[in-house]
Parts: structure tokens; sequence; C-alpha cells
DNA sequence: GAGTGGTCTAGACCACGCA
DNA sequence: GCGTGGTCTAGACCACTCT
């Protein structure tokens, strides 16, 4: 007699979502040393190969930070990773834009419907919106509104001035790993708020970024809307 | 006595490029089914475990495809997965696109600059340029301009009317695989041709998508110009 | 049942970083 | 020189596909 058979799961697979479990769960923090693969492999009953499967899968969702010779890390969103990671914006000329900002204002208030639907969360909602302008060579070529949920980031508005890539102090404050983003994009044309912000007149033509920030739980915790003057830069991605 | 020390290259690395060089010189064509890994492993004087590992490599870079208990083959561009994997045009509810084309023109003629520039080559360089709009629902959504060197694709002319995912044809026909493409995305202005092509009017927002394609061996193979009107569909990506 | 890719193990050795 | 991750091997067994 049969009992109903169990979808087959890899070994592997299940060692790769412990260590996820338990690096979320702040067993280790992120840039800390994890123990090396023999030293979990006795841990957790399993041959050394099995670990490093599963770690390479961590590697590549870039969870954690292997270095030969010394050991492996829980991956730290550092400024300059974390920026070049998700912002993709270039100089016309091809260069990487370091983004500064400019302009920074947070405030407390009930989120709007757009970012609600986008963060499958009601209208209304108390959250945090962060408004400011993003420069190039004391230039402003962009202008972000950054809507996250009061109650993901509490006390967010403490942390003034903000750090130009806020995923940094997601994880540092909050312990809230992004590890990926879903964008859209779109042409506008400037209105009234964006010709303020970006010293541009109003019809001119504009570049549109919606994103939305998802976690390693598959949580999405903020919601960012980027107007962008494509005269002074572009998106910029490739394809595999 | 020590001569200068080869930089290290480990073994799989080289499996992994002598397979590439195999599969890009036409020894398996694509749709093919290779050797077992076994036999490889037999023929190239390694284990087993190293030509998994060179394999693993390549099936990320998508230039083959394995599947359990019946082997691995050389990737096929087919239709369906060429379109979704370079096509990030969605509808303005999210869902994907599947593009059909209209008004398709081909012409042999000199490259434009910024064809040129794009793909490294002269200004004026013979190449094929193919004009076509993108339809969705039987409504104008893009106007694409792509240019391809004549000496790369001779006689493009002759296989009209053209797939609506080349890529397909390249491979198919002149045995080019192209692996990535890059992106650059700007917002402009509808100008008298897009209007045309479109429908729109003359100052409506565009999205301007700008690609090159590049092959396996690293070339640059096509360009592409795109202009979008996204008030019916948006470009949508997902970043890790 | 035969053959394939996929998993898992155990052990050896290599390259790297650091003290 | 030691400990770490990275490579390579050899062999066993599992899951899947087709005959």
């Amino acid at each position: 007699m049969e009992t109903d058979r169990q979808p087959y799961r890899p070994l592997y697979t299940q060692i790769q979502e412990a260590l996820v479990r338990r690096i979320v769960e702040g067993e280790w923090r992120p840039g800390e040393l994890l123990p090396s693969e023999q030293a979990l492999a006795l841990q957790m009953g399993v041959s050394q190969g099995t670990i490093r499967k599963a770690m390479d899968a961590l590697e590549t969702e870039k969870i954690i930070d292997r270095r030969q010779g010394k050991g492996t890390f829980v991956a730290e969103l550092t400024q300059e990773k974390s920026v070049y990671r998700f912002f993709r914006l270039l100089r016309p000329d091809g260069r990487r834009i370091v983004p500064t900002s400019g302009n920074e204002t947070v405030r407390l208030q009930p989120m709007g419907a757009r970012a609600a639907l986008a963060l499958g969360l009601a209208e209304g909602t108390p959250a945090f919106e962060v408004l400011r302008t993003r420069l190039v060579d004391d230039q402003p070529v962009a202008f972000e509104r950054t809507i996250v949920p009061e109650k993901v980031f509490p006390v967010l508005d403490r942390h003034s001035p903000l750090p130009n890539a806020l995923f940094t102090l997601y994880q540092r404050e909050y312990g809230i790993n992004v590890v990926s983003t879903d964008e859209r994009l779109r042409a506008d044309l400037c209105d009234e708020q964006d010709a303020a912000y970006l010293g541009l007149t109003q019809g001119a033509p504009l570049l549109e970024i919606e994103r939305v920030a998802v976690t390693v739980t598959g949580e999405r915790v903020e919601w960012r809307l980027s107007r962008c003057n494509t005269s002074l830069c572009m998106y910029g991605i490739t394809l595999t």
C-alpha cells in the first residue's frame, strides 16, 4: 500500500532554505562570517558537496559573499554595490551615474492609490514618503518619490539624512534584505511639479520609472516613482 | 629556474570553451543531441563532474538545453522562447505582449552614423534596414528600425516575410547565435515619422529603446531602434 | 530495462589570504 | 603553515524518458 507521494525535493534545496531561514532570523548578521563549509556539513549532517551546491544558489541570489581563503560572509549591501546593482541610469556617453541627492523631505502620510496597488496594501495605509531630487554634476536629472509602509519601517524619519541607497538602511536598521526590483518604464510629458523640480519646461519628454522592491521572503516593501530628464541621462541594461 | 607563471585557469573553463567552439563551428547544430556526459568525459579525458560543471555554465548562458532522461541539446531559438527572452514590452495591465508586425519593408543601403557607432563599424557600410510596425490587438504600439551589416547577413531580403523574432532567422539561416542585448532607454517626443506610423500627434511622449545584439563570440551584429507609444504599452523588467 | 541527466558522497589536491 | 573556499575525481544511487 502506497501513501501519497511527496514531490521530490533535492537535499541541497532544503539545506538552502534552512540557511536562508537562519540568515533571515538573524543567526548571522550582514557582514558576519559563516561557519566553514566543512563545519556546516558536519553540523547539518550532509556532505560538503551538498553544502556547496546550496551555497552556490545563495551566492547567485547575492545572499552570501564567498571569498577564497577567507570564508563565506552574509552579503552586506554596501553603498557602492547596492547603488550600482539597482540604479540603472547612465550619462549620455554611457558612463555610470553615482546619484547624489538634493532637497530631501520625509513625511508620514496615508499611502496613495498607485503605491498601495503596487504594494498590495489598502489605500490610506500609514506610510513614509521620501521626496528627493537626483543630481549629476549639480544638475537635477531625476525627481524621486519613494513610499514605504510605516509598519515595515517605523520611525524612518529619524534616520534623516537618508543614505543614497535606501536599501542599505533597510538592511542595517530593519534587517530587511531587498534582493530584486520590478521596474516599469514609460514615457510621459513634464508636468508642473516635474518642471519645478527638474528645471524643465512643461511638455518636455520624461522617462518615468515605477519600481517595486522585493525582499528575500518575497514581500513588496517599497514603491518608488522616478521621473527622469533623459536629455541628461538614460536607462541602460543588458538582457541575457 | 621558473618561467612566467600562466594565470590559473580551471579545467572546466577550458572544457566549456572547447564545447562552445565545437558548437559555434557547427559540429552540433541547434536542436541536435550532444553526446552524453559520460561519453564526453571519456572523449575529453576528464571526469563526468568536470563536464557537468562546464555544462552548468553553458546552460546558464542558454547555449544548451538539458532534459533529464533525454539528453543535452544545442539550444534552439524558437519563436516563443526568443520573443519572450528579449522583448520586454507589456500591456498596461502587465500582461506580456506577443508582437506581430505590420508594414514590413527591407532595403539595402549605407549604414547611418548612429547604427555604425553602436556596432563599431564605419558609417556607410552596406547594410540591410528593416522597418516595421509592431501591433497589439491591431493597434500600432511601436515603430522599429533594425539595421544589420550586409556582410554578416547576406541576402537577408530574400527571407521576407521575416519572422517576428529575427534572432531565430539569424540562428537558422546564418548560424549566428545572439545571447545578449544591450538596451538604452530614453523619452522623446513624437516626430512627424512617428506620428505617421503610430497614429499619434506630434509632441506626444514616446519611449525610445536603442538595442545592440551581441553574439556568443562577443560580436555586435544588429542595431535596433524602437519608438514606442507608452500609452498602450510599457517596458517591464526585474532586476536581481 | 536501458540510458540519460541530477544528486549525493568521500576524499585528494590546488589557490588564496593571513599571521 | 594553516584554514578557507575552489577544483577534480570516482563511484553510487535517484528520477525521468522512451522502448
